[in-house]
DNA sequence: TATTTCAGGTATACTATTTATACCTGTTGG
DNA sequence: CCAACAGGTATAAATAGTATACCTGAAATA
């Protein structure tokens, strides 16, 4: 972020260099800040999880937003799908290396979260 | 969150006691992480800023939603505003103790995004 | 003096995302 | 045989976000 603030003696803030794209913390907020996609992430913290298990941890959001959450995720490099059987089929979806490097925000978040008592 | 998950001994994990409400990071995501909410708030990090600077320093969002996600912010305690002038008006919102705390974990999402180059 | 510019917004219409609900194929347990 | 589970997909409705234009009033510009 180059852009910029000045203040005027009353208190006031004036922007000096805008920034005319998404900031860091936008891009950031459009990855993990999307519906669901935090606790989906955060449920994913100890290991391995099979996909309807995602979807009753997640109560609320549906398989079809599950399914959406964890292609993207997937297509992002944060998240590995494993098939371990056909036949019954059964799949499980693991955070890799740089999803595993977001637990750190989203662990402060729940923390913060808990402490004002979010609703 | 008391839910938990149980291993079967092949990577598997099976979920025990289903959240059925929202967790704690879909509950503070909902607060900072809706679209433009995290840097609206970053963005105030310094002291009081006036909305159409805001406007600006926010490239791509409207005012519309400016003024939709201040009013979210400050009737949640986050954020307050202030009518510095009538005739000509002017008006600054700034942080409250509140949305103040919220700043730790922008500022690390920010620099997780900036690590990993995430567009 | 007339016009433009800025402040801080609001109104309208449109597009995109999220939700609710039902359904599909195949396997296993009773 | 029938129901339940696995891992999803299909369709429609509701909600969220965007683009664009406009409002009132004061001050700066031509």
């Amino acid at each position: 972020m180059k852009s910029r603030i000045e203040t005027d003696g009353y208190g006031r803030k004036k922007v000096i260099d805008a920034c005319m794209e998404p900031c860091a913390i936008e891009r950031g907020m459009r990855i993990i800040g999307g519906k669901w996609t935090g606790s989906l992430i955060y449920h994913l913290k100890d290991g391995p999880v099979r996909f309807n298990d995602l979807n009753r941890l997640l109560g609320g959001a549906t398989k079809k937003m599950i399914d959406q959450r964890l292609k993207a995720l997937e297509a992002r490099g944060m998240v590995l799908r494993t098939v371990i059987n056909d036949r019954p089929i059964a799949v499980t979806y693991e955070l890799t290396e740089l999803g595993r490097s977001a637990l750190d925000i989203l662990e402060d978040l729940r923390l913060w979260s808990e402490k004002y008592d979010i609703r």
